[in-house]
DNA sequence: CTGGGGACGGGGCCC
DNA sequence: AGGGCCCCGTCCCCA
């Protein structure tokens, strides 16, 4: 768990363990602390009366009602923290005899607890099981502190230094063949054994990189490196026993995806400036080095542990991860969105408006970004655009979409030659006035004088668009030939034969025959 | 270099 | 809630 600690004060009183023994950052002298002038400690002291106060349920006139449970707080207190509660207390600040009561429906009881934890101590617990709710529920109630450093916690694990990102390379290139190394799990459980403190405290890193920020950055790095190592035993573990698994997965594992297969923004991440998607295992060196690091940081590992039980592991996501995994393993994708789905906190509601006398509108909020959507299925839709999974593939030249709608657009407008428009002249054709001509996996229409200029052979017979179109479904298997065939070459996709194509999705229950007989021209 | 057009991604919203 | 349509923005290719 990671527990940041408020630098109350801006710096002044209470320090974190991790400062207070001088592992912390230097911080310039506070203009404010001026000698004579104040007592440093005034402040902490302060709340932690307040939070004993709470504690002993004195002087608490504010009762919070969360899913059932209550919990006692001062309103001046969550007033001065919170912009929902001070929304709520102004309005009911004239009827002080009788305690407030708030009631929360729309985040745990333990999330709250958390949250209330830190208006009364400044420290803020976070795990990755529960940072997307925290940082809901402090959208929620409008606390930008919070939410400020959830955007830290997550952003901090989506930073993949170099090193660790070549590690997970190795290890995925492992996962597709071989066991993992021994070398490792034997590594995290020595650490194991060196646990000392289940908490540990740490200040959010300013933007100059200095010697905490090691701390941070190796350790985001390492809860990333977790996830994806995680994710490897996973599927090494799904792969034994495939026959047990209840849900249906996409079986093309190891098989890489062309470069067009990673999403908008990893797809140009790679053009840009791609890495190698060969890469050599990992070595002896570099697990020494990160053991070094690891004693010179002291980073708490043991609760992000190696075993696959570790929910604080497996729910631990992050943008950058994700898309780079896409990239060049879509299965482990499809694994993380559908993780991601299923392990997203029920409530991400927040309120759209808070003008005056105006009902504030439920609306979803994305985790990953501030986009906020009225409907939950249109955040489902929208989180495809973060976790890189694009469920509807093209059989006829594999590229994959994050809708089935794009999916049609493009299997009419690339395959099928569905608009009638001469492609040369742009003059609109008819099945009388036109031909379709085959170029690779590509169609397109021809009228009959471009055609002969350009002498081209049409393809008139068995062609008709209507009974080739897209099939919706819902499964996410490619044909392994497909794939291999994306491998070779994107150039080599270029087909002799005409192309008779049927997109369908759910492939998996589709006998190979079948198979066989609707994908004739990927040969 | 620039403008036009195609392909695609994504948001809003209706059914 | 899912499917589908419409619209707009962006990127890329090509003339």
């Amino acid at each position: 768990m990671w527990v940041w600690e408020a630098a109350s004060g801006g710096g002044r009183g209470a320090l974190g363990p991790r400062q207070a023994l001088g592992c912390g950052r230097n911080r310039k002298p506070s203009p404010y602390s001026l000698p004579g002038m104040e007592i440093s400690s005034h402040q902490s002291h302060l709340l932690e009366q307040l939070n004993e106060q709470r504690k002993q349920d004195l002087f608490c006139d504010c009762n919070i009602l969360v899913e059932g449970k209550v919990f006692k707080a001062h309103r001046n207190v969550l007033f001065a923290s919170s912009g929902y509660f001070k929304m709520l207390l102004s309005q009911s600040s004239k009827e002080t005899s009788q305690p407030t009561i708030a009631t929360f429906e729309v985040f745990s009881p333990e999330t709250f607890m958390v949250i209330l934890d830190f208006v009364y101590s400044g420290i803020l617990s976070l795990t990755g099981q529960n940072v997307i709710e925290v940082m809901s529920a402090a959208s929620y109630l409008q606390m930008t502190d919070i939410l400020n450093v959830c955007k830290t916690f997550i952003k901090s694990s989506l930073d993949i230094n170099e090193k660790e990102k070549d590690h997970y390379l190795s290890l995925s290139a492992k996962s597709a063949s071989t066991e993992p190394t021994p070398a490792r799990p034997a590594l995290y459980r020595s650490r194991r054994k060196a646990k000392s403190n289940p908490r540990r405290s740490y200040s959010i890193p300013d933007e100059k990189p200095n010697g905490n920020e090691n701390s941070w950055s190796g350790y985001s790095s390492y809860l990333s490196s977790q996830v994806i190592l995680q994710r490897a035993e996973t599927q090494l573990s799904k792969r034994g026993r495939k026959q047990g698994s209840t849900r249906k997965r996409r079986k093309h594992l190891g098989l890489s995806q062309s470069r067009e297969l990673g999403g908008c923004k990893s797809d140009r991440a790679e053009r840009a400036g791609a890495s190698d998607p060969t890469h050599s295992p990992r070595g002896g060196e570099e697990a020494e080095s990160e053991a070094e690091f690891d004693a010179e940081n002291d980073v708490e590992r043991d609760e992000f542990g190696y075993h696959p039980g570790a929910e604080a592991v497996r729910k631990r996501w992050s943008v950058t991860q994700l898309e780079q995994e896409l990239s060049r393993n879509p299965e482990l994708m499809e694994l993380k969105a559908e993780e991601l789905y299923t392990s997203m906190p029920t409530i991400l509601g927040v309120m759209s408006s808070w003008n005056e006398g105006e009902l504030p509108r439920m609306r979803f909020k994305c985790p990953f970004c501030t986009h906020t959507v009225k409907r939950r299925a249109d955040l489902k839709r929208h989180l495809r655009c973060h976790t890189g999974e694009r469920p509807y593939p093209c059989e006829a030249c594999g590229k994959r979409f994050t809708r089935l709608e794009h999916l049609r657009n493009h299997f009419q407008t690339i395959h099928q030659a569905g608009k009638l428009i001469c492609r040369k002249c742009k003059r609109h054709v008819t099945e009388l006035t036109g031909c379709v001509v085959q170029q690779g996996t590509r169609r397109y229409r021809l009228c009959h004088k471009c055609l002969a200029e350009a002498n081209f052979d049409s393809i008139p017979e068995d062609f008709n668009p209507s009974e080739h179109s897209p099939v919706s479904s819902t499964g996410n298997k490619r044909p392994k030939r497909a794939l291999e065939e994306e491998q070779k070459s994107d150039e080599e996709t270029v087909e002799e034969e005409p192309y008779n194509l049927v997109v369908r999705h759910n492939n998996d229950d589709i006998p190979e025959e079948v198979k066989e007989k609707v994908k004739p021209n990927l040969r």
